[in-house]
DNA sequence: TGTACATCAGTGAACGCGCGTTCACTGATGTAC
DNA sequence: TGTACATCAGTGAACGCGCGTTCACTGATGTAC
């Protein structure tokens, strides 16, 4: 083989990675797959060489970054403590930098309304992935039972992530700033607060 | 003329109209021009006598949208009286027929997200229309001054959207049922239940 | 009132472009002998 | 160790399709005289 399996993997991943930014900055039909291959200087004949589809790689991308996000907010959860896990992830993710950052940023707030119209297979891949991410980031949360603590997961990344998308679409820095701050104190009020 | 001035009005609205529910349902680039002209039995070559660009008949339903809606939530407020305002906006916006109604529901939850992506014309009329919704939705909601009723519409609804935009990601329903159900349960206990 | 002309919403063929996908080919390296 | 062959990531031309937009045309009705 021209290249070992090593570079095959680099360059899935390099696809993966890249594609998953590009997906996040402009939805998945805002990106061409000869312009992705060209931003790794390749040509877009050898796609075909590691993903069936652009669906696929569509799938693998968003899979790839929930999983990625997941251990980011663990992270960040076990570096600042427990009791200031969910005030850490809240500052964080309605942030004026991640608001900024559509391309690394929370692939809920980018595609969940797109995902709703994808074909089936992506939405359950997506599904499945957002299960395991509920499944790391719950813990990390306030609430009496292991449902409770589910549902407040679901409530608060779904509102940040409204909250991050509806900051993105206007493009007054006041306004945008109005709402970031207005779902700090929310969500705050209603998750970190309470739980201290 | 052949047609009537009230002719020409009447089919540029059922277009603003219809263009409304297929791009909420399929977002921008999910409807061709010739299939929504189809629809109202009408062929593609006309559609330039009342728009210059499908990127105008976008920003046209868009606003036309928002507008709708804040007088719909006017008028649910209006016909359950000021104290259960809030929870009957909640408890309609979370519901599942409104989950179910992607083509005739919230822009907010369908469009957020690909709004920031938008040419600035797009997104200006859009912010426009937003600070209209909130001037017709924030009195109605708790708040001391009129900027904290704007907040709390602003985080309100962009949470909303939020997690409606997830629940109808997701396919499995009694997973849509409980991010529905977690996201009732905190916007009311931070916006209905405390101004009671 | 009647006639000639102007208007313009709507028609449908055509254009141009972007893009997902296919395919015959390349050539460096791995493997069999 | 050396040689012939197989493999396969990557190349780049080509295909086919969808779609936004343009344009010459139609024909019913409004207007000028």
């Amino acid at each position: 083989m021209r290249y070992s399996k090593e570079h095959k993997q680099a360059t899935h991943e390099r696809l993966v990675k890249v594609a998953s930014e590009k997906f996040r900055a402009q939805g998945s039909d805002g990106i061409a797959i000869a312009d992705l291959m060209r931003e790794l200087e390749l040509t877009h004949g050898g796609f075909y060489r590691h993903f069936a589809s652009k669906e696929d790689l569509y799938t693998q991308a968003l899979v790839a970054v929930l999983t990625e996000k997941a251990e980011k907010w663990r992270a960040l959860a076990q570096s600042v403590g427990k009791s200031a896990a969910v005030q850490a992830i809240i500052d964080e993710y309605l942030s004026s930098r991640h608001c900024a950052d559509v391309a690394g940023g929370c692939p809920l707030a980018a595609l969940s309304a797109e995902v709703a119209r994808q074909p089936l297979p992506v939405r359950l891949a997506f599904e499945h992935a957002l299960r395991e991410y509920g499944i790391q980031i719950a813990p990390l949360l306030p609430g009496a039972t292991a449902e409770e603590r589910q549902r407040n997961c679901l409530a608060l990344f779904s509102g940040m992530a409204g909250a991050l998308s509806l900051a993105r679409a206007v493009t007054d820095e006041t306004l945008r700033a109005t709402i970031l701050e207005a779902a700090r104190a929310l969500y705050t009020k209603a998750y970190s607060v309470e739980s201290s």
